[in-house]
DNA sequence: TTTTGTGCAAACAATTTGCATGAGA
DNA sequence: TCTCATGCAAATTGTTTGCACAAAA
């Protein structure tokens, strides 16, 4: 349905901005846009590589950050050492479950956490902007095999 | 009062593995485990220069690594593109506010987070092991002031 | 035809690692 | 002494940048 509508947007902000609107800017904006889950630069350029187009990394970072920088996207970091971007569904307060053992992301929301953070924030003048909440454990799939700890930081 | 005391655990921790007691590693442990905010490696370095002892920054890394591995540290990463470590004073629901204007983090505690985190993992058959909040605001003291945004990831 | 993008390679920053030497047990 | 740590420098990794060439407006 409104599929074509999340290219068109990034079609009209660099429009907007004067901005070329380039192949490779529309490439990597569709397969990120598109995307259920949560890609890395380099997920992005095997992504572009298998579908015959290939364009350098340094242009998928410009372009992901372009896609950021018009809320189209949102930067992530799993504590992988590594960002990975997502398509922004507009879906406030929603948070993140990682699976140490597989990798896999899951998501849930909860309306009582900004309402926490808003109250305690509150208290000590502090004005929230954004927030993110990562739990990191085993998921069901995994739990059946023995787990090694992952090493960056929580 | 209990000072001395995480120096003499990371002492023995050392001695029941058979590692050599050095003096960087006390040097470092001493450091970090006594401070009261958030160092980076550089921090560390940095404070070691200040008293006059100069140690690598690798044996910096490769402690710091220790003190986390022995649960007297914990590692931490604000999104600023490189991790702070932080003696670990057994506060579990402890979270962060960070302001992005000054950099600044306070810290929070709240008991109904990890509630709501237990019963939503528990209705996926996710087991959690460990979370983070991090909430990303303006402090009272930077709100008079224009801000810029942070171009790192929430 | 002028602007801005792209690709490549070099640059970067944080962190890790290999190896000769030096300090603890 | 024998093991393991240290220091330095080189290597690695994710990401950014400079610049010659190419594509959009």
């Amino acid at each position: 349905m409104a599929d074509s509508d999340v290219l068109d947007r990034f079609t009209s902000f660099l429009r907007e901005r004067r901005l070329p609107v380039t192949q490779q800017r529309l490439a990597i904006a569709d397969i990120l846009l598109r995307a259920p889950g949560h890609l890395s630069a380099d997920d992005v350029a095997a992504e572009l590589a298998r579908k015959g187009q290939t364009v350098g990394l340094a242009t998928v970072y410009r372009t992901l950050d372009l896609l950021v920088s018009c809320d189209l996207a949102e930067a992530r970091d799993f504590g992988e050492g590594f960002r990975r971007f997502e398509a922004s569904r507009n879906l406030p307060n929603h948070y993140h479950l990682t699976c140490t053992v597989c990798g896999a992301v899951t998501e849930f929301f909860d309306d009582r956490i900004p309402e926490i953070i808003r109250r305690t924030a509150a208290a000590r003048g502090f004005v929230p902007a954004q927030h993110r909440l990562l739990v990191r454990g085993t998921c069901r799939a995994c739990r059946k095999t023995p787990s090694v700890l992952a090493r960056r930081p929580l």
